[in-house]
RNA sequence: GCGGAUAUGGCGGAAUUGGCAGACGCGCCAGAUUUAGGAUCUGGUGGGCGACCCCCGUGCAGGUUCAACUCCUGUUAUCCGCACCA
């Protein structure tokens, strides 16, 4: 009664938030007895738009797990913080002529003030902000240790270059040839990169994932964009003398091999030149094929375009054949060797290929009709025409001619990766200076340790360039520096580093935020990781959560971190979809923000829906009428308070509800399944008010197990009870097996499989026993009257199967 | 094409090992209270009938089983990731 009278939301929320706040109650400590729990969410961009409904999803979650896990007695580290550089902000600054510093910072205030105000229980002790020089200063640091160890190299190379950004792209941050960013379009275009070898952790990043716990579809994810084949290079020697080497996951079809196809960009081109007969012919494909863009390249997919190289062929290694050697789009420069035998009999792409310039297609595995559509089953077919292969089914066939090649010295086994090194420039202000300098005499030379952090210098203009340099290419006084080397003038590198730097390994430096010797003291480190749960958007899977493992696996490497992989556990929360069902955006104006739900319904009620909306795992529309059911669960918490009684035990007949509770609440938070545990609360909440009273001690129990959920009105209804002490501070309820189990349970009869009774029973009932009492039902006692009984069945505490014949 | 997922009332969604389909909530209906509206409370709510009996019902078609949302075979639709990767 009189909810709002009694209890001011936006008062009582506010007032435990500040002493969340003033009592350090949610601060780690880096020395405890308790056992360790780091529990981690993707930290936030701040955008200037701040958060919609959709953040505080993960927040929650976690918020939920952190809360039970203190309760539990864990020593738990929840921390937030800022990953800042990046382009929305940049851009944002440009347009109304404000220093990108400024932008980040008033907006990095809305967030935390949204953040603060859903009464998370992060430790903002520990609050960290990637644009902060004490914090880049360590991430200019782990690339130079990078550098050092040989997996930062600058390589003139075709890249992705965004026409709007101005700037280059990650092929993680390509889709569908298009900037993931801004959408525009993505061209290749030539330049001078640094580049992070990522290639060189690809088969550890792929082996490593079986021992993760994480869930399958990031795995998958992973594995695919690794994207690691196994198979054979075969060297062909070219009429002029030399050799040509080509990569197949079907060394077994070598002898249907009836060209070859080598990439546009394929260095034999130009070694041959003077050979070709039709240089002309050839130079014009691989023009056209350059100013192709990725996306273009893609779309025309279906018709296969090629130029043979008049004047020069391929000898087969199998039975010294001469076959032609065509260049087409069709084969990429930067995978495999960059030329490919083909096999038109036995896959897809030169099938179509040799149908449109009339090549032979040779049948070498029999099983198909290789004139109507190529054969490219591996299971069932057996090789035909195909010399000592002959007979033999195709996984033999492999690894017999492998062999052969490798004794040959004409080939050898080989794994090939998709995953490519990762683009590590941006032509951008708003980034962490890379802390190069360019001698003519020493070459790329790393800044001295002790002159990091190279701070990001003040500067009036920070628009893109049109010539594909970095704004910072304009401070001449920046620029030109001297050797750390030889002393001798030099120039700094101006190209900043991407987004996904600083959150490359982030989390590390929240075990131990204000060092300023060290990312992170080896006793913090040794302490809190690896982290033990880390929840994120499946978006992140091939860019940050690949990145981050990469360079934690590095750091490994150097002694720098005990764990060989940063994350034992990976789970993903599904998209909160607008009320129409579609993504939410600003641009289909169905975006909800949470502030206007705070201030409407409070914080508790908003955590609540967000976990109460669905499977934590799947997308789900947002709708606000909903939210009642959530708000009424709070005000009828609150009313308890009208109708508590004396008792310090769970009365009999809610005893065993309690116990089944307290069990599904526990365990449904570990398996993040939020939403059935607050289902059973609203359950037990029923039942108790079917008694018309609840006692201090369920009272104490109830709160408890809700307060992860909905902590500000735990908190307050705890103290006006003066159950003494705080709810965060009390030890999480528990339950027994045994008194999960009802004394009296209600099974059903059924005759044929079909219900015919019901029946109440003891919960220990022997089978007999419940035969012979579901059999003494009059319904059951009329249906197999006369009938002979072929069968049956007692499955303890749910049912009696009678199988009869009709 | 490859990889991953999903399909259950008007809606969001439950169903731990094959064992009562639809928990919990929204919405809706009826009643109570209220000057009215709103709010709150009580009861009802998968379909075939208003009630009984009974029948039907978890994308579709088969199968296994005493028993199938759950397992198997096939199939359709939708979503996500990758994609000329040899």
């Amino acid at each position: 009664m009189c909810f709002q009278m009694e209890y001011d939301i936006k008062s009582v929320e506010k007032k435990w938030q500040q002493r969340w706040e003033e009592t350090g109650v949610f601060h780690a400590s880096n020395k405890s007895e308790k056992p360790k729990f780091f529990c981690l969410v993707e930290f936030p961009y701040p955008s200037g738009n701040g958060l919609h409904v959709g953040h505080p999803r993960s927040y929650t979650a976690l918020d939920v797990v952190a809360r039970k896990k203190r309760l539990e007695g864990y020593n738990v580290l929840y921390p937030m913080g800022w990953d800042a550089f990046g382009l929305p902000t940049e851009n944002f600054a440009i347009k109304n002529k404000i220093h990108p510093g400024i932008v980040t910072k008033n907006n990095i205030a809305r967030f935390k003030a949204q953040l603060q105000s859903l009464g998370f229980s992060f430790d903002w002790s520990r609050e960290i902000n990637t644009t902060d020089p004490n914090y880049y200063k360590w991430t200019q640091w782990i690339f130079l240790k990078l550098f050092e160890n040989g997996l930062a190299y600058k390589k003139e190379m075709a890249v992705n270059w965004c026409t709007s950004c101005k700037c280059v792209l990650a092929n993680e941050e390509v889709v569908n040839g298009l900037c993931e960013r801004c959408n525009s379009d993505v061209v290749r275009k030539v330049k001078s990169q640094w580049m992070l070898k990522i290639t060189e952790y690809a088969e550890r990043l792929i082996n490593d994932l079986d021992e993760l716990n994480f869930i399958d579809r990031v795995k998958a994810q992973q594995k695919n964009w690794i994207g690691r084949s196994t198979g054979a290079e075969v060297d062909f020697k070219s009429t002029l003398g030399d050799t040509l080497t080509v990569y197949t996951t079907r060394p077994d079809t070598l002898f249907g091999a009836t060209y070859m196809v080598l990439s546009p960009e394929h260095p034999a081109i130009e070694k041959w030149a003077e050979h070709i007969e039709n240089m002309d012919e050839v130079k014009a494909y691989q023009e056209a094929a350059a100013r192709k863009s990725d996306f273009e390249r893609t779309e025309v997919n279906k018709d296969k375009t090629g130029v043979q190289l008049a004047g020069v062929r391929a000898i087969n290694p199998v039975n010294d054949k001469k076959i032609p050697i065509f260049i087409s789009d069709y084969v990429l420069v930067s995978y495999g060797t960059g030329a490919i035998m083909a096999v038109p009999g036995h896959d897809t792409r030169d099938w179509e290929f040799a149908k449109k310039f009339s090549l032979p297609i040779v049948e070498v595995v029999a099983g198909g009709d290789v004139e109507q559509e190529p054969f490219t089953d591996c299971e069932t077919g057996v090789m035909v025409n195909s010399g000592i292969l002959t007979g033999l089914s195709v996984e033999d066939a492999k690894k017999k001619i492998t062999a052969w090649l490798e004794e040959q010295g004409r080939g050898k086994p080989s794994v090939q990766y998709k995953l490519r090194d990762w683009v590590f420039s941006r032509q951008r202000y708003w980034g962490e200076p890379i802390p190069i300098v360019l001698c003519p005499e020493c070459g790329y030379v790393p800044l001295p340790e002790s002159e990091l952090p190279l701070k990001l210098p003040t500067i009036d203009s920070f628009e893109p360039t049109d010539n594909g340099e970095s704004p910072l290419a304009k401070l001449t006084e920046w620029v030109n520096t001297t050797c750390p080397h030889c002393g001798k003038p030099a120039k700094r590198e101006t190209d900043t580093m991407p987004q996904w730097a600083g959150s490359s390994w982030y989390f590390l430096r929240y075990t131990d935020p204000h060092n300023d010797t060290a990312l992170a003291s080896k006793e913090a480190l040794d302490y809190w990781t690896p982290v033990d749960w880390y929840n994120g958007g499946m978006e992140h899977t091939t860019l940050h959560l690949l990145y981050s493992r990469f360079w934690h696996k590095f750091l490994y490497d150097i002694g720098v971190v005990p764990s060989k992989e940063p994350y034992a556990k990976r789970t993903s929360h599904g998209m909160i979809l607008g009320e129409n069902g579609e993504k939410m955006s600003k641009s289909r104006g169905n975006v909800v923000n949470p502030d206007d739900i705070v201030n409407a319904f409070g914080a508790d009620t908003m955590r609540l829906y967000e976990m109460f909306i669905g499977d934590f795992e799947k997308s789900a529309p947002w709708n606000t009428s909903s939210i009642k059911g959530c708000k009424r669960f709070t005000e009828r918490f609150w009313t308890l308070n009208d109708i508590v009684v004396k008792g310090d035990a769970y009365r009999e007949n809610l005893e065993s509800a309690f116990h089944r509770t307290i069990k599904k609440v526990t365990e449904d938070i570990d398996n993040l399944k939020a939403n059935t545990a607050i289902a059973a609360l609203m359950s037990l909440l029923n039942d108790i008010y079917e008694t018309g009273a609840i006692n201090r001690a369920e009272l104490r129990t109830f709160t408890i197990l809700l307060n992860p959920f909905a902590p500000h009105i735990t908190e307050e209804l705890w103290e006006r009870q003066g159950f003494g002490g705080v709810v965060t501070s009390q030890p999480w309820p528990v339950y027994s097996e045994e008194k999960c189990k009802e004394s009296t349970v209600e099974i059903v009869v059924q005759i044929n499989g079909k219900i015919r009774a019901r029946l109440t029973v003891d919960a220990e009932i022997k089978a007999e026993d419940a035969i012979t009492r579901a059999k003494a039902d009059e319904a059951i006692a009329q249906a197999i009257e006369g009938k002979a009984i072929v069968k049956e069945f007692y499955v303890p505490g749910k049912l009696v199967n009678i199988v009869i014949k009709p």
